[in-house]
DNA sequence: ACCGGGCAGGTAAGCGCTTTCCTGCAAGAC
DNA sequence: GTCTTGCAGGAAAGCGCTTACCTGCCCGGT
């Protein structure tokens, strides 16, 4: 048997540098062609011998084909990138979870990247996936208030859907295609009526970052709710912070120092109600007695604080399922639009109006 | 200006497909190695009126390099690639958290892998990576009690570094090469230490998978405290159950239905503490009047849960960081271990043994 | 006026793989 | 016995880049 022989009078020592299919070719006494199929389990037919010798100069080699001579030579794109906040943040984790769960389903390998709320690395991000080849770019974040970001990103996009990309952002952005909406709106009426039905007449708002649509969206349905029972949202009882648990915190100290008569905190996700409830402990007010407490969300930590938290509950996995089942179908003449309905959860955290 | 004129003719036509570099080359009426300098902040110059040419068409045609050429072409290796158990778990989006943070201030990409702790997929995914071509493979979960597994991952690992890769683990793993060690064993002493100290006798242990390393190391350490108080731990007192919440409720369940009159609920994880925490709470036994509950990690949400739950601090961020670190150096002529102290929190779930 | 040096730019050889097309051979048809 | 068929296997042309090397030009020196 010569195959030792063989490959180490082949023009590449082994053992440095990476075995390339040549190297494998070389050692099985085989063209890179045969080598290819059998690796591949092409359609053309091998000898059993031939398949064989193959296969042990791969296992031999610890041979691992290079992922990215691959793409180039077919023009696969097997890839699919999704852009986030944070994936740290359990609202996108959970989300994150939902698009694994269909990408893996479908072979495809997920690249996740984090823009931590930049839009500037937002904008590199699509950049840097595109150049990946992925055969999709979803839009986990919220879409910002912001005119030049959004033109750029839409250039940025719509360039990549020419060339044959697919993109479904998840929430509202200014961008005409497919979309799964979390209903943010009615999702923040329920919450508003269920404010007003408790009798809550002082309520103060801890709001996420003002240029975020997913902060104005929970407001403008708030205040449609209350205004339904004559109530109204006065500016001065919202405080706009980070989306997170020390914004919740900071937003809620900066509420109640300035009103202190509040009965109710309408935190705009689970992470700064989260903050708010810690923030109330530590000043030792009694929640629901004295401020009833509101989360949105209903991200899985939201049932295991104390009092538990009552928030609006979005499907945020079925949501990620539902962006990446959108991105990975060939797409559809109209853009599509899967909107997905909010429900109230009442927990401990909430109750009547104290007077 | 016959630029548009000149690239009608060529022979790819535009808007069909991706604009490639030679796309690029042909509008700016230069060569592809010219566009290429240009493109790349070569070192070569070039003079102002070829590079303006240049980068006007690379904006026209809204240009992205493929990377998968470029990476084939030159032969960087830039990305990095993680394996976690589960991003969406806070133990690992702490760490992963550390571990992008290094990552990013280097340029490198991060690409994280989740597991969902099924030792399979965790090898497919070492190829995976290596066919990507990633410069480091850290792998972040625990390591398994299983000899196989072990042999064929530490192959795997093996013939990537023999090529070059570097490979770094968080946690026991047997393998031997750069590690950061969280001292699980320590701080499940401290945690026993504590028990003793607080007059607990009838403790029940909610563990983790027993094939994980972690559960074990974490189980010994808790036992030699014991010990040194002259107790020990019956095997019939420790439940393993998933690491994760439902686990940790399923686990306390058995334990308190097996033997009604525990004092202490030790958990292994603090997600299963706050499983633990979950059922009794609906089973209304008061905590910790009646029975302590313990965690392990310091999760974020450890403090938020009620009552806050006393636990062993992991540094999860700084091991993340420790572990970007050690990929990223160039490997030393000895395997660099780093082990981490663990830190007893003391919070409000934990109390004396009632007598 | 001639030659050499320097330098901008182009040419072409890969990087590691896939795949089309072609070759050479054996088996079956007549 | 020659002539198709059929089929396993190989040669080679890319995929989209980078880069070592070469070319041709303009300049200064003598």
């Amino acid at each position: 048997m010569s195959l030792v022989a063989t490959a180490a009078a082949g023009a590449t020592r082994e053992g440095a540098g990476v075995a390339t299919l040549s190297d494998v070719a070389r050692r099985a006494g085989v063209s890179p062609a045969t080598a290819s199929r059998v690796i591949n389990g092409s359609s053309k037919p091998v000898t059993e011998e031939l398949r064989e010798r193959v296969l042990r100069a791969v296992a031999e080699l610890q041979y691992v084909p290079n992922a990215h001579a691959q793409l180039l030579a077919r023009s696969h794109r097997g890839a699919v990138g999704v852009i986030v906040h944070d994936v740290s943040d359990p609202y996108f984790s959970e989300i994150t979870r939902g698009l694994q769960r269909v990408a893996t389903d479908q072979g495809r390998l997920l690249m996740i990247c984090n823009s931590y709320r930049d839009p500037e690395r937002e904008l590199e991000y699509v950049e840097l996936l595109r150049g990946q080849q992925v055969a999709a770019i979803i839009l986990a974040g919220s879409g910002y208030h912001d005119a030049d970001f959004t033109r750029l990103l839409n250039g940025k996009l719509t360039a990549y859907e020419a060339t044959g990309g697919r993109v479904a952002v998840i929430g509202r952005h200014e961008h005409s295609g497919d979309a799964v909406m979390p209903d943010n709106r009615g999702g923040a009426e329920l919450l508003g009526r269920e404010l007003c039905h408790l009798g809550h007449e002082r309520i103060g708002v801890v709001a996420g970052p003002r240029v975020l649509t997913t902060t104005t969206d929970r407001l403008t349905g708030l205040r449609a709710a209350l205004a339904e029972h004559g109530r109204d949202l006065p500016e001065h009882r919202i405080r706009y912070a980070d989306f997170d648990r020390d914004g919740g915190a900071e937003a809620t100290a900066a509420l109640l120092d300035a009103e202190p008569g509040l009965t109710a905190i309408a935190a705009l996700n689970d992470s700064m109600a989260i903050g708010a409830l810690a923030l109330l402990r530590a000043r030792a007010v009694p929640v629901p007695q004295q401020v009833s407490v509101f989360g949105f969300d209903d991200m899985p930590m939201a049932r295991d604080v104390t009092p538990a938290l009552t928030t609006v509950r979005l499907p945020l996995v079925e949501m990620g399922a539902r962006a990446m089942a959108l991105a990975l179908d060939p797409g559809a003449a109209h853009p599509r639009v899967e909107s997905l309905a909010a429900e109230l959860i009442r927990r401990d955290s909430s109750g009547p109006a104290p007077r």
